[in-house]
DNA sequence: GCCAACGTTGGC
DNA sequence: GCCAACGTTGGC
């Protein structure tokens, strides 16, 4: 099982609309490398929900729910999305400002490339993370 | 609101 | 195929 992050603006899609609608198609991705880490994900991985631009915060727990299938919001049909499903909220959501704060995170992919907006996430980065946030199931 | 980083476009 | 111009993203 593989960890990601996925960004979303809160003006645009928030955890709180996640969390509403259950299962989500994770749509609008225009970025190869973004495209290409969803084309990885498989049904059972989870991904940390991140709040950029106003909160700059994890926020939450999701699911990959179905792999990777065209994005219908795509004209082209050469991009692709997947499908996610709430776990659970992050009790403390953990800042951008503490990532950076940590040294065992410097090296997260949300932290060297701040404008991939869909990253992988190590499992010991995962842990410490769940840590931080007080999550009471660090996979 | 500004700016840095980065992707894309178009002229040559 | 290079590179300048421009647009977008996201942090501050």
């Amino acid at each position: 099982m593989a960890y990601w992050l996925v960004k979303s603006e809160p003006d645009a899609f928030s955890w709180d609309e996640q969390v509403a609608n259950g299962v989500e198609p994770w749509t609008g991705v225009r970025n190869h490398q973004a495209k290409k880490n969803l084309a990885s994900m498989k049904v059972g991985d989870k991904a940390f929900f991140y709040h950029s631009n106003v909160q700059r915060a994890i926020v939450g727990v999701v699911e990959i729910v179905r792999e990777a299938y065209p994005d219908p919001t795509a004209e082209s049909g050469q991009w692709v999305c997947v499908d996610v499903k709430t776990v659970e909220a992050v009790p403390l959501p953990v800042t951008l400002a503490t990532i950076k704060q940590t040294p065992e995170l410097e090296d997260m992919a949300l932290i060297r490339q701040s404008r991939l907006s869909v990253c992988a996430v190590s499992a010991e980065h995962w842990r410490i993370l769940s840590r931080m946030g007080g999550l009471k199931t660090p996979a």
